[in-house]
DNA sequence: TATAAAGTAAACTGATGAGTGTATTTTAGG
DNA sequence: CCTAAAATACACTCATCAGTTTACTTTATA
């Protein structure tokens, strides 16, 4: 075949001319998005970028709109780590789930995520229907957090509540300092102290509350 | 003088013809703005929404620019009442804690505030250092809740730690669920019982762990 | 009723940006 | 070295939008 290289590659590395050129095209777009918002970055400037003719913008992303989709999903694909963490019913449950929060705010605190959804809040925060498909999409994944919650409401060590209105409470008051102040007037990145105080207290009032005596 | 009628008139109804075409203007950009978004509205469009000239918006505002954030003022202006709720030692904390919460849930939660964040935040989105301005205009305000709590904590009712702290972690769990849905996603308002609701859960986990015994 | 302030209509400039058409050149693989 | 796919340069259309100009009309009021 013409791309046997392709498929020897364990690294998968792109090969073919036009992948690269893609590739680059993708490249620059985000990095403009990043800077200067999607409504405000121009394909002219994106072919500009990525060193690349504008037609050849055009001849790989029919339009601006499947272009912007496009990164959409890439970013998220790259973005889709799991790590899970059981729960453990011989372990502290404060020191588990303060565990468990730490991880969320690593993912949901970590720049390449808070950039997506930035750009992503500017392109689609007049646009209600998209707004609400995507925020499912990308809200609704199962999360290690829910199945620790759910395990624990089994072992009785938590009231029985929705696990979802759970799940809520505890992003509720993780992303009041991990990640809205970052994500809408920059604040600087929580530090690994910071988080783990921030996982501590949130467990804690969780916890104090919910917890069974 | 000219304007005899404004001074006599208690209900401030706005006299001159000027006053009229500025008040539809404004008006009409609030609309606008509301509806598709502070960039995606054209100066013709408002003056064709205000029934007035394009030449007329120019008379009144210089530029967009500056049609917009007299707008800001505006609205923020008409937004601030002050419903103060005065700290009591002598009724329960949790009572006083929710009903609080539910004034603050009616003012973030209304239609008018979260609709002029939205526009706001479109935007502001891309501009971090006046997003930061305005952020820290809007939100810095001296609050009931926090004079509340720190008469709280004189009181020894609540643990010492600091105001603007604790006011931002009751100010997150309401959020959660009545503010940013509605701001992103569109959801619709929390009714009187689910913010009532609402209310209690985020008074309890609050107590619950900075409570004193 | 005279007049000056304010509003109007409509055509204009100048810039920007999405998307296209085309003739030409580059490049990778057979 | 040949060829077809891909990339390029660039000039184009078409639409939008901020802001201006000008010649004219309305309206409040002294």
């Amino acid at each position: 075949m013409l791309r046997d290289k392709i498929e020897n590659d364990m690294d998968c590395v792109k090969k073919t001319r036009s992948e690269l050129k893609r590739a680059a095209n993708v490249e620059a777009a985000i990095e403009a998005f990043h800077q200067n918002g999607i409504n405000e970055t121009s394909m002219d400037k994106i072919a500009e970028l990525a060193n690349v003719s504008k037609r050849t913008v055009y001849n790989h992303f029919a339009s601006k709109e499947i272009l912007v989709t496009q990164i959409f999903k890439e970013i998220w694909r790259n973005l889709q780590i799991s790590n899970d963490l059981p729960y453990d019913k011989h372990k502290p449950l404060d020191s588990q789930l303060e565990k468990l929060l730490v991880d969320e705010m690593k993912f949901s605190g970590c720049p390449e995520y808070i950039e997506m959804i930035r750009f992503a809040m500017g392109y689609f925060i007049h646009k209600p229907d998209e707004m609400r498909e995507y925020s499912d999409e990308f809200m609704n994944a199962d999360t290690a957090l829910k199945r620790w919650l759910k395990s624990a409401m089994e072992d009785n060590k938590i009231k029985s509540i929705d696990v979802e209105e759970a799940n809520h409470r505890l992003l509720d008051l993780i992303k009041g300092k991990s990640f809205w102040p970052q994500l809408l007037r920059r604040d600087p990145l929580l530090t690994d102290q910071e988080r783990q105080a921030l996982a501590k207290d949130s467990a804690g009032m969780f916890l104090a509350y919910y917890g069974v005596k």
